[in-house]
DNA sequence: TCAGTCACTTGCATTTCGAAAGTTATAGTA
DNA sequence: TACTATAACTTTCGAAATGCAAGTGACTGA
Protein backbone atom coordinates (compact mmCIF):
# COMPACT_ATOMS: atom_id res chain seq x y z
CA UNK A 1 0.00 0.00 0.00
CA UNK A 2 0.98 3.65 -0.69
CA UNK A 3 4.21 2.26 -2.87
CA UNK A 4 5.46 5.24 -3.93
CA UNK A 5 8.67 6.22 -1.72
CA UNK A 6 8.47 9.42 -0.43
CA UNK A 7 11.87 11.76 -0.58
CA UNK A 8 11.90 14.95 1.94
CA UNK A 9 13.20 16.67 -1.44
CA UNK A 10 14.19 14.46 -4.84
CA UNK A 11 14.85 11.36 -5.81
CA UNK A 12 18.60 12.71 -6.27
CA UNK A 13 21.13 10.19 -4.85
CA UNK A 14 23.15 13.74 -4.08
CA UNK A 15 20.18 15.26 -2.63
CA UNK A 16 19.40 12.37 -0.06
CA UNK A 17 23.02 12.00 1.02
CA UNK A 18 23.14 16.10 1.68
CA UNK A 19 19.90 15.94 3.80
CA UNK A 20 21.90 13.59 6.58
CA UNK A 21 25.52 14.81 5.82
CA UNK A 22 25.42 18.32 4.72
CA UNK A 23 26.47 20.36 7.26
CA UNK A 24 30.23 21.48 8.72
CA UNK A 25 30.00 18.97 11.31
CA UNK A 26 28.55 15.38 10.53
CA UNK A 27 31.50 14.24 8.04
CA UNK A 28 33.73 15.84 10.60
CA UNK A 29 32.64 13.13 13.21
CA UNK A 30 32.87 10.38 10.58
CA UNK A 31 36.62 11.06 9.77
CA UNK A 32 37.17 11.33 13.68
CA UNK A 33 35.80 7.44 13.61
CA UNK A 34 37.29 6.63 10.95
CA UNK A 35 40.75 7.73 12.53
CA UNK A 36 39.97 5.29 15.42
CA UNK A 37 38.37 8.01 17.43
CA UNK A 38 35.59 6.47 20.04
CA UNK A 39 34.46 8.51 23.15
CA UNK A 40 33.01 11.96 23.48
CA UNK A 41 36.42 13.35 24.73
CA UNK A 42 38.50 12.17 21.68
CA UNK A 43 35.96 13.91 19.21
CA UNK A 44 35.77 17.33 20.94
CA UNK A 45 39.72 17.11 21.26
CA UNK A 46 39.87 17.55 18.04
CA UNK A 47 41.36 20.73 16.51
CA UNK A 48 37.92 21.91 15.21
CA UNK A 49 36.56 22.07 18.42
CA UNK A 50 33.02 20.43 18.19
CA UNK A 51 30.93 21.74 20.96
CA UNK A 52 29.17 19.11 23.33
CA UNK A 53 25.79 19.93 22.31
CA UNK A 54 26.66 19.73 18.19
CA UNK A 55 28.56 16.50 18.71
CA UNK A 56 25.86 14.65 21.23
CA UNK A 57 23.20 15.57 18.36
CA UNK A 58 25.37 14.64 15.53
CA UNK A 59 26.21 11.58 17.06
CA UNK A 60 22.16 10.83 18.04
CA UNK A 61 20.91 11.43 14.34
CA UNK A 62 23.93 8.94 13.22
CA UNK A 63 22.68 6.32 15.30
CA UNK A 64 19.18 7.07 13.92
CA UNK A 65 20.44 6.73 10.50
CA UNK A 66 22.54 3.89 10.95
CA UNK A 67 25.70 4.96 9.99
CA UNK A 68 27.08 4.65 14.00
CA UNK A 69 26.46 2.28 16.99
CA UNK A 70 26.66 3.21 20.19
CA UNK A 71 27.56 0.62 23.08
CA UNK A 72 28.50 1.13 26.67
CA UNK A 73 32.23 -0.01 27.22
CA UNK A 74 31.56 0.19 30.94
CA UNK A 75 29.12 0.41 33.81
CA UNK A 76 28.95 2.30 37.14
CA UNK A 77 28.92 4.72 35.52
CA UNK A 78 27.77 3.79 32.13
CA UNK A 79 29.95 5.09 29.76
CA UNK A 80 29.93 4.84 25.57
CA UNK A 81 31.50 4.83 22.77
CA UNK A 82 30.70 5.15 19.25
CA UNK A 83 31.63 2.71 16.15
CA UNK A 84 31.28 3.05 12.63
CA UNK A 85 28.52 0.37 11.09
CA UNK A 86 29.12 -1.08 7.56
CA UNK A 87 26.87 1.64 5.98
CA UNK A 88 29.48 3.85 7.98
CA UNK A 89 32.55 2.51 6.68
CA UNK A 90 31.09 2.79 3.31
CA UNK A 91 31.58 6.34 3.41
CA UNK A 92 35.43 5.85 3.24
CA UNK A 93 36.08 6.17 -0.99
CA UNK A 94 34.02 9.62 -0.11
CA UNK A 95 36.03 10.65 2.47
CA UNK A 96 38.96 9.51 0.19
CA UNK A 97 37.91 11.34 -2.79
CA UNK A 98 37.31 14.48 -0.52
CA UNK A 99 40.89 14.41 0.69
CA UNK A 100 42.33 14.09 -2.88
CA UNK A 101 40.51 17.21 -3.92
CA UNK A 102 41.07 19.21 -0.87
CA UNK A 103 44.96 18.62 -0.71
CA UNK A 104 44.85 19.56 -4.06
CA UNK A 105 42.93 22.97 -4.04
CA UNK A 106 44.10 23.58 -0.32
CA UNK A 107 47.64 23.98 -0.21
CA UNK A 108 49.28 23.17 3.55
CA UNK A 109 46.07 21.18 4.50
CA UNK A 110 47.30 17.31 4.97
CA UNK A 111 45.34 14.62 5.65
CA UNK A 112 44.97 13.77 9.44
CA UNK A 113 46.77 10.24 11.14
CA UNK A 114 44.95 7.52 12.64
CA UNK A 115 44.94 7.66 16.40
CA UNK A 116 45.44 4.39 18.94
CA UNK A 117 42.54 5.11 20.76
CA UNK A 118 42.42 4.42 24.84
CA UNK A 119 42.90 1.22 26.05
CA UNK A 120 39.77 -0.68 27.98
CA UNK A 121 39.48 -0.66 32.10
CA UNK B 1 56.70 37.65 6.65
CA UNK B 2 53.78 35.08 9.16
CA UNK B 3 54.76 32.54 7.05
CA UNK B 4 52.69 30.41 8.86
CA UNK B 5 48.91 29.77 7.11
CA UNK B 6 45.72 30.67 8.76
CA UNK B 7 43.02 28.17 8.12
CA UNK B 8 39.71 28.75 9.71
CA UNK B 9 39.18 26.00 11.82
CA UNK B 10 42.17 23.24 11.00
CA UNK B 11 44.41 22.01 8.62
CA UNK B 12 42.45 19.10 7.89
CA UNK B 13 41.59 18.80 3.86
CA UNK B 14 37.86 17.79 4.56
CA UNK B 15 37.74 20.25 7.12
CA UNK B 16 38.34 22.96 4.59
CA UNK B 17 36.39 21.75 1.77
CA UNK B 18 33.16 21.84 4.59
CA UNK B 19 33.73 25.19 4.96
CA UNK B 20 32.79 25.97 1.35
CA UNK B 21 30.56 22.95 0.33
CA UNK B 22 29.56 21.62 3.76
CA UNK B 23 25.24 22.84 3.75
CA UNK B 24 22.51 21.56 1.77
CA UNK B 25 22.73 23.29 -1.38
CA UNK B 26 26.13 24.11 -2.41
CA UNK B 27 26.61 21.01 -3.73
CA UNK B 28 23.34 20.53 -5.76
CA UNK B 29 24.29 23.53 -7.43
CA UNK B 30 27.21 21.95 -8.91
CA UNK B 31 25.58 18.87 -9.21
CA UNK B 32 23.15 20.49 -11.84
CA UNK B 33 26.45 22.64 -13.33
CA UNK B 34 27.90 19.14 -13.80
CA UNK B 35 24.79 17.81 -15.55
CA UNK B 36 24.75 20.56 -18.27
CA UNK B 37 22.54 23.73 -16.53
CA UNK B 38 24.00 27.21 -16.72
CA UNK B 39 21.53 29.53 -16.09
CA UNK B 40 19.28 30.80 -13.36
CA UNK B 41 15.97 29.36 -14.13
CA UNK B 42 17.88 25.84 -14.99
CA UNK B 43 18.72 26.29 -11.37
CA UNK B 44 15.25 26.99 -9.57
CA UNK B 45 13.16 24.52 -11.88
CA UNK B 46 15.32 21.18 -10.21
CA UNK B 47 12.98 19.28 -8.25
CA UNK B 48 14.72 20.63 -4.78
CA UNK B 49 12.91 24.04 -5.50
CA UNK B 50 15.86 26.18 -4.81
CA UNK B 51 14.89 29.44 -3.33
CA UNK B 52 16.35 32.10 -5.37
CA UNK B 53 18.15 34.15 -2.66
CA UNK B 54 19.86 31.09 -1.63
CA UNK B 55 20.58 30.42 -5.11
CA UNK B 56 22.31 33.46 -5.79
CA UNK B 57 24.10 33.95 -2.73
CA UNK B 58 25.53 29.82 -3.30
CA UNK B 59 26.46 31.52 -6.92
CA UNK B 60 27.87 34.56 -5.24
CA UNK B 61 29.88 32.42 -2.80
CA UNK B 62 31.04 30.16 -5.69
CA UNK B 63 32.39 32.39 -7.86
CA UNK B 64 34.31 33.52 -4.82
CA UNK B 65 36.36 30.71 -4.63
CA UNK B 66 36.74 29.69 -7.88
CA UNK B 67 34.20 26.99 -8.52
CA UNK B 68 32.30 28.66 -10.82
CA UNK B 69 32.51 31.46 -13.57
CA UNK B 70 29.82 34.17 -14.38
CA UNK B 71 29.90 35.41 -17.99
CA UNK B 72 27.37 37.56 -19.63
CA UNK B 73 25.57 35.62 -22.82
CA UNK B 74 23.89 38.53 -24.00
CA UNK B 75 24.09 42.40 -23.26
CA UNK B 76 20.37 44.73 -23.37
CA UNK B 77 19.48 43.02 -20.92
CA UNK B 78 22.52 41.60 -19.58
CA UNK B 79 22.14 38.10 -19.00
CA UNK B 80 24.55 35.96 -17.29
CA UNK B 81 25.02 32.40 -17.07
CA UNK B 82 27.83 30.24 -15.02
CA UNK B 83 30.02 27.41 -15.56
CA UNK B 84 32.29 25.54 -13.66
CA UNK B 85 36.11 26.62 -14.09
CA UNK B 86 38.80 23.39 -13.90
CA UNK B 87 38.53 23.69 -10.04
CA UNK B 88 34.92 23.07 -9.68
CA UNK B 89 35.18 20.34 -12.60
CA UNK B 90 37.80 18.49 -10.40
CA UNK B 91 35.00 17.61 -7.77
CA UNK B 92 32.92 15.34 -10.40
CA UNK B 93 34.95 12.17 -8.53
CA UNK B 94 33.29 13.51 -5.12
CA UNK B 95 30.14 13.76 -6.59
CA UNK B 96 30.45 9.78 -8.27
CA UNK B 97 31.72 8.65 -4.83
CA UNK B 98 28.68 10.41 -3.51
CA UNK B 99 26.08 9.11 -5.56
CA UNK B 100 27.67 5.29 -5.66
CA UNK B 101 26.95 5.46 -1.73
CA UNK B 102 24.12 7.35 -2.02
CA UNK B 103 22.46 4.92 -4.50
CA UNK B 104 23.24 2.12 -2.46
CA UNK B 105 22.06 3.30 0.96
CA UNK B 106 19.18 4.80 -0.16
CA UNK B 107 16.82 3.05 -2.23
CA UNK B 108 14.89 4.39 -5.21
CA UNK B 109 17.28 7.19 -5.61
CA UNK B 110 18.32 7.54 -9.01
CA UNK B 111 21.44 9.62 -10.72
CA UNK B 112 19.48 12.64 -12.72
CA UNK B 113 20.61 12.90 -16.58
CA UNK B 114 22.00 15.29 -18.35
CA UNK B 115 20.10 18.14 -19.93
CA UNK B 116 20.49 19.90 -22.82
CA UNK B 117 20.93 23.39 -22.15
CA UNK B 118 19.15 26.26 -23.77
CA UNK B 119 20.39 27.28 -27.07
CA UNK B 120 21.81 30.66 -27.59
CA UNK B 121 20.23 33.75 -29.05
C1' DT C 1 0.91 50.26 -24.40
C1' DC C 2 1.02 46.21 -22.05
C1' DA C 3 2.01 41.56 -20.73
C1' DG C 4 6.04 38.53 -20.36
C1' DT C 5 10.87 37.11 -19.39
C1' DC C 6 15.07 36.91 -16.79
C1' DA C 7 18.20 37.56 -13.14
C1' DC C 8 18.18 38.79 -9.39
C1' DT C 9 17.04 41.60 -4.33
C1' DT C 10 14.37 42.63 -0.16
C1' DG C 11 11.58 41.75 4.08
C1' DC C 12 10.58 39.07 7.59
C1' DA C 13 9.23 34.97 10.30
C1' DT C 14 11.07 30.54 11.46
C1' DT C 15 14.66 27.29 12.23
C1' DT C 16 19.17 25.91 13.30
C1' DC C 17 23.64 26.75 15.29
C1' DG C 18 26.98 27.28 18.74
C1' DA C 19 29.54 29.05 23.07
C1' DA C 20 29.29 28.59 27.80
C1' DA C 21 27.61 26.79 31.78
C1' DG C 22 25.28 23.20 34.22
C1' DT C 23 24.01 18.16 35.43
C1' DT C 24 24.54 13.28 36.83
C1' DA C 25 26.97 9.46 38.42
C1' DT C 26 30.68 7.64 39.74
C1' DA C 27 36.07 6.76 41.39
C1' DG C 28 39.91 8.14 43.83
C1' DT C 29 42.28 10.67 47.49
C1' DA C 30 43.04 13.06 52.03
C1' DT D 1 33.44 12.00 55.42
C1' DA D 2 34.51 15.45 52.46
C1' DC D 3 36.55 16.95 48.25
C1' DT D 4 38.37 16.77 43.54
C1' DA D 5 38.35 14.78 39.13
C1' DT D 6 36.39 12.46 35.05
C1' DA D 7 33.11 11.29 31.42
C1' DA D 8 29.11 11.92 28.89
C1' DC D 9 26.04 14.47 28.15
C1' DT D 10 21.92 18.62 28.60
C1' DT D 11 20.31 23.35 28.99
C1' DT D 12 20.12 28.19 27.94
C1' DC D 13 19.90 31.80 24.90
C1' DG D 14 21.70 35.16 21.49
C1' DA D 15 23.29 35.00 16.70
C1' DA D 16 23.27 33.39 12.15
C1' DA D 17 21.19 30.87 8.35
C1' DT D 18 17.13 29.48 5.94
C1' DG D 19 13.11 29.94 3.15
C1' DC D 20 8.75 31.86 1.51
C1' DA D 21 6.70 35.63 -0.82
C1' DA D 22 6.85 39.67 -3.08
C1' DG D 23 9.30 43.28 -5.52
C1' DT D 24 12.70 45.36 -9.07
C1' DG D 25 14.91 46.84 -13.49
C1' DA D 26 15.79 46.32 -18.19
C1' DC D 27 14.44 44.93 -21.74
C1' DT D 28 11.43 42.04 -25.96
C1' DG D 29 7.56 40.95 -28.65
C1' DA D 30 2.52 41.56 -29.70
Amino acid sequence: MGSKMKFKRSSCPITNVLDTLGDKWTLLVIRDLVLGKRRYQEFTSSPERIASNILADRLKKLEATGLVTRRAYQRNPARYEYLLTEKGEGLKPVLEAIIVWGKTHYPGTKRFPRVAHVKER
